[in-house]
DNA sequence: TTGAAAGCGCTAACAT
DNA sequence: ATGTTAGCGCTTTCAA
């Protein structure tokens, strides 16, 4: 108990004992053990985040929006890759509880029931990140990615462009891909027009993907006067695509992409796109784990961080 | 213990006591505290990775091959950002090891003397990454930044370059940009020159940086005839000012990167840059640390994965 | 000002 | 086949 107040609460220790337990502190390289802390606080210090690949610049800045967040307090992360599957990420989410994780942070909305059982009944602040819905397991913070691939598509409808293609990231287990497509064919019904599958390619999420995707549409409707495509880097290979075949962009073919990496502004042409608060919402998300495990109340559980629409010169 | 019997050793417990214990574990949703089996075993199943920055693709790939391949034997990763700071990797690594890590994963190979001094004393398996060393703290992965740096800026010498710039990131806490630094000094050197320090410009680590460089490097120096840069993010945001301002790359000015990232092959012209194996130096190192915290024999402590000079149409 | 006792959830070793 | 004991390193509470 001696060594612990010296470490605690020096000033309640006498400044001879105090020294002679400084000393031997120093001497043997003593470091409190925070695992059996955690034992008897029933606190670890630690809080999972659970994204699918960090390979994304997208996810990276929101881990890095949390993470510095969390570091404020001394809390650690514990990261772990989904690889965009949902059995794998309650397969995390299992483990991270074992570990008795203090709260966590999730990729997206759209989880297993037992991932939501779990969570639910470990009680632990949850946030869900990177989109929206009415009833997240506790808080969620992010944008709605229907109605931003909806505000683009429908920018490129106003634009005068007819045929409007789409090529996006396959949405299995993926529901901010599955939504941007969603928004799209809302743009199209609402313009009075028909979805059509052709026009619409599903693929990986590289810059190679969305070349391919590119050629595969113009191949399919060699008309194609604009391509929504539902990530900048789907975009850029697009992009890169149709400089190869000395297709205009934006005369002959308009691209816009979506989520404002660094790079879009920098290609040319520039890329018209939906720049998403990355950073931000992972800054949120860390802050609405931090007052609640400080036990303050949150006055709103979703936050709507929107998003903005970028005009530049692809479209 | 007939509990941890049935969890453990399931065909030692009597069927219908193991059924009745089972039903008890399904119904209040028990799941084991690793915590606490932590506390008695001495092992957390956690291992530490301190890195500069997760938005850094190169970072985020080797994060990526580390944390996949612990994944196979269900360790978990800390993760810890330290802002290009050694003093921040300081307080990481303190903290960490008051977590009991069971290995940690450094970024470089330069470290305060107390870092080291307590990773030597926790006598865990330590992995630095990204570079190499003669005298690791235990093991290290990575290639030699100053070899491939020098390869670089030797090529466009041999191209028959002659006054050849340089664009760098602040070698202050990070290893890798002082030895891609030196690497061209002593190309430099090597062909009879003297490095000229105006020719040189060293600032922060993304595209619009680049951009600025590459405008200061060309008021002082418009006759500059080639341009190293040593990441390709500072490469292609070099390439952009250049066509900004309507400079032919490569015919009035080469340019070379370093890193290899998707966008190196694909803007035009295609960037001659310095391929690393990223996600394979991370899988190496979490190799290293499964094999020694399983107890196997390392035969190699410093593991050279090399490099591949890309020659592309930038130079 | 200092110390002793109990207990966090688990596991290894030893009973019954 | 099942149960008991002790102890991992710490903190809370109570005692000297």
């Amino acid at each position: 108990m001696t060594v612990v107040r010296v470490l605690r609460e020096p000033h309640k220790v006498a400044v001879a004992t105090r020294e002679r337990v400084e000393k031997v502190l120093a001497d043997t390289g003593y470091t409190p053990d925070l695992v059996a802390r955690g034992l008897v606080s029933n606190k670890s210090g630690l809080v999972g985040a659970v994204v699918p690949l960090l390979t994304n610049s997208l996810i990276a800045e929101i881990v890095q929006g949390l993470s510095e967040m969390l570091a404020r307090d001394g809390i650690h992360l514990l990261l772990g890759q989904s690889g965009f599957s949902l059995a794998e990420e309650e397969v995390l989410v299992r483990a991270f509880l074992s570990r008795r994780i203090d709260a966590i942070f999730l990729s997206g909305v759209s989880h297993t029931s037992t991932t939501i059982r779990m969570l639910k009944q470990a009680a632990i602040p949850v946030v869900e990140g990177g989109n929206l819905t009415k009833h997240p397991i506790d808080m969620v913070v992010g944008y709605s990615n229907v109605k931003a691939a909806r505000e683009v598509t429908e920018y490129l409808l106003a634009a005068g462009y007819r045929k409007v293609g789409y090529i996006g990231a396959f949405p299995t287990d993926n529901d901010r891909a599955r939504d941007r497509r969603h928004g799209y064919d809302e743009a199209i019904s609402a313009a009075g027009g028909e979805p059509d599958p052709t026009l619409c390619v599903e693929t990986t999420l590289d810059i190679d993907a969305g070349a391919v995707a590119m050629a595969a549409l113009l191949a399919r409707h060699p008309d194609v006067r604009a391509v929504f495509c539902s990530a900048d880097a789907l975009a850029v290979g697009a992009l890169f695509e149709c400089q190869r075949r000395k297709i205009a962009v934006p005369e002959r073919v308009a691209l816009a992409g979506f989520d404002d990496l660094a790079i879009a502004a920098r290609v040319v042409p520039s890329l018209t796109t939906l720049r998403v608060p990355r950073y931000f919402i992972g800054q949120q998300a860390g802050k609405l784990i931090l007052d609640r495990l400080a036990g303050k109340a949150i006055r709103r559980r979703i936050v709507d961080t929107g998003f903005e629409f970028v005009r530049r010169d692809s479209a």
